[in-house]
DNA sequence: GTCTCTATCTACTGCATAGTAGCTAGATTT
DNA sequence: AAATCTAGCTACTATGCAGTAGATAGAGAC
């Protein structure tokens, strides 16, 4: 039976294909938006940049709705695997803050659309999506919050609530998605770098106290 | 001729009344801009909430479009005049950015629907007027950046480049109107308070080195 | 070479809402 | 009290686009 045994590799690359066409929709579809703004950005402009006709998107995607959850799901999921990655490497809090904000900072460059959107057009979700994008946002800043916390226990970090603390250097973080603009002034790397001295200024002492 | 005399008093009196209808329509819309996005709120929403119909907002409105300039004009124009008041101020360069922090940080936080709406719907403004807006945060930034400038030269900052510098505060003032909450954990004074200790640990030195 | 299945397209519907033309009621003038 | 003026309303048009029903063509099965 040769038959039963090709039908799921055959049903495998269709798969394959299908996950890359989800893809290149989601690029386009993340690039208009993320230059014309959700509402301006029609489906129509999204196809005919792929060179396919609107219903091609329809039959990988639900609706207009179900991509942006897709965009903002992937830009937030990015910066939370890059923080996870980032806490499993070993070190001082110190050592550790410094290599998380290096990679998230790089990553939010490297996926700015992705982040930007997210971060523009949160108040275009559903209810649903929306819940759970904040959740995943929220673990986010627990996650660093902890580092910071440890930070402190260890007066590495010389700040009074970790918790709020996080959600500055996430703002930090997300401010970077909002103005960096390739090829522009900077470089992706001085931009890097600014990040991890602003970051270690503000958590960690300084030995001469001022008023 | 007491005719021609009251006249210009019950024309002043009218065009009081007429910026008193603008103003109340831009608060409405604001609040419904800021609460459902710019393209799901309708203008007939705003007029419901105010008890008239849209031709109403028609007559003090040239188009939505219009109205959203306002809303962003105003937000960016209230945290440039908190600037430059606060850049008025006599003292150091010290204790002029301490000044400026604490009150754009307040104004921002009084005024966070007005700059939110600004930071998220700017692109669905038409050209002329982002252009003119883009300006005035331009300016913005480099009056900020000015200031740093005097206090690197001074020696009270330690930054390298005051421009780059001036974006990084600006974003982390920004930031502070995407993730305010009123009645949330923490209250305005503490985020002002936060805001200030951060700034100046950004740009204060330290006296010890560090890797 | 016919049959079937699947992926995509053509061509449409429906709806939401921005924007407007023209009416009306009430105040203002003479 | 007739004439005029004005602010706001009723009732409409127009359009752009999300979403869909049904046609079609091309690959693969037998």
């Amino acid at each position: 039976m040769p038959n039963t045994k090709r039908l799921p590799k055959s049903s495998q690359l269709k798969s394959e294909i299908a996950a890359y066409k989800r893809r290149r929709i989601l690029e386009e579809a993340t690039d208009l938006f993320f230059t014309k703004g959700y509402d301006s950005a029609t489906l129509d402009a999204v196809a005919e940049r792929l060179d396919v006709t609107k219903p091609f998107i329809y039959s990988y995607y639900k609706n207009k709705g179900d991509l942006l959850r897709e965009i903002c799901q992937t830009g937030i999921r990015l910066s939370l695997s890059a923080l996870e990655g980032a806490l499993a490497v070993e070190g001082t809090a110190t050592e550790q803050l410094k290599v998380v904000v290096e990679r998230v900072a790089r990553i939010i460059i490297e996926n700015q659309r992705y982040i930007s959107v997210y971060l523009r057009e949160e108040k275009n979700l559903n209810a649903v999506d929306a819940r759970n994008i904040r959740e995943m946002r929220h673990h986010f800043d627990e996650l660093l919050g902890d580092l910071l916390a440890k930070g402190k226990k260890t007066g590495e970090f010389d700040i009074t609530d970790p918790s709020r603390t996080a959600i500055w250097l996430s703002g930090l973080l997300s401010w970077i998605a909002l103005w960096y603009h390739e090829g522009g002034h900077w470089s992706a790397t001085e931009v890097v770098m600014d990040a991890i001295n602003m970051v270690m200024k503000m958590v960690q002492p300084r030995s001469a106290a001022s008023a």
